[in-house]
DNA sequence: GATCATTAGTGTAATTCTTACACTATAGGT
DNA sequence: ACCTATAGTGTAAGAATTACACTAATGATC
């Protein structure tokens, strides 16, 4: 037992983890066991270790659902409402992580726990406040794809200017010009030619590009 | 006592309330009384109660300090390195806070500890991380300057056109040109004139604007 | 091996936005 | 009347953004 002379409240961390999957931006969801809201779909998350930097809870809970590591991730917000779980005060300090297409099927034999992929337009009804977490993970994703290179964690080591291109255009929802849209990327200065090319189909084949620090997400304009 | 059957983190916020002075940009800072950093400067802030919500924490250690409700407040952050207090696991939630100029003197009697207001330029040092949350606060402000009213926040009821404009100089730290500022801020359509004018000192009076949803800050571009 | 279907790749002109820049207007003080 | 100080105003050049349509290269089919 641990003893506080004034009431402490619980902390968690939940992920908010966005892939994109053929023509969707999806988010994992895990199916709760516990005693509350079980059943119902919610963030992956947990309670974090005393001794645990809020980030590495955060990695944490990433990489036991997802098998991932060294992926974008940021902190989001942190949500605090007094009753926002039935159980005792939580504080849960969400976090959202962007995994590349290439890496979506490492998912490892984890507990019991069902754990799926859902477009955000057809999400099941989430547990506790979860719904308002992933509203502003997109809020804030969509915003940054204005003004940062943040679009780049989804791309796999080498991709193809017209698939960069469609991972916008689903994050935004809308259809971009193809030779602005070139122009636009190429002038940012942050990815580069590969002397690779993809073929697939009877096409001419397309050129495969790199970023130039995969590691960094980067302010532009 | 309180008791449970996991360690948990003690939860506090920390609130940077800024404000223009003078041709400054200054933040409130209270000296220590307690048992660890003794006499060192602070941000004012302190436990959240168990059953208040988290922004509700912030207005309190704000209007505490400083006497004032109603102001813009917005979460900032949240900082949990483990040992970043010394005493017990301390998860920090800070909020940022925007005071108009002319309600800055409104700070009623607190308790013994010193409060003041300090130029960014020359703070103190301060207790725990509260450099970081400081200057992560500062990057915010200035971030949301280039896409948001949120400088409007600063202003009082009334104001001229050269006063918002020193607002910004002053927060962004350069000058910039009257007639393009005083055309990008009236084609915002955020402010409107009103038929007042401020007489001060041997010149051309200026006319008197307000700003048309004080209580908001929109997004803008 | 010609044709077809499919995706890759490319440039220019019009428009809008941003920047640089200097003088007149009006008050109070002398 | 004149001086000083701040308020207030427009235009032209340059930069960035938008709209828009055809050629290139491949694999599949006949």
């Amino acid at each position: 037992m641990y003893q506080y002379a004034h009431p402490h409240p619980a902390v968690t961390t939940d992920v908010v983890i966005f892939t994109i999957r053929g023509r969707d931006l999806e988010l994992l969801l895990v199916q709760r066991a516990g005693d509350s809201f079980r059943d119902h779909w919610a963030l992956p998350g947990g309670f974090i270790h005393i001794d645990e930097d809020l980030e590495q809870a955060a990695r944490r809970e990433l990489e036991e659902e997802t098998g991932v590591s060294g992926v974008f991730l940021e902190q989001l917000y942190t949500f605090g409402r007094p009753n926002r779980d039935p159980r005792e005060r939580v504080i849960s300090v969400a976090y959202y992580a962007l995994i590349p297409s290439d890496k979506i099927e490492l998912r490892p034999a984890t507990d019991a726990k069902a754990v799926a992929w859902f477009a955000l337009a057809d999400m099941p009804s989430l547990a506790f406040d979860h719904r308002d977490i992933v509203t502003r993970a997109h809020r804030r994703l969509t915003a940054k794809l204005d003004y940062s290179t943040i679009a780049f964690q989804f791309m796999p080591e080498r991709f193809t200017l017209s698939e960069l291109q469609e991972v916008y255009e689903i994050i935004l929802g809308e259809e971009m010009d193809k030779r602005n849209f070139r122009k636009w990327v190429l002038a940012l200065d942050r990815i580069e030619e590969t002397d690779a090319e993809r073929r697939d189909g009877a096409h001419r084949p397309a050129k495969l590009y790199r970023v130039k620090r995969p590691g960094t997400v980067e302010i532009i304009k």
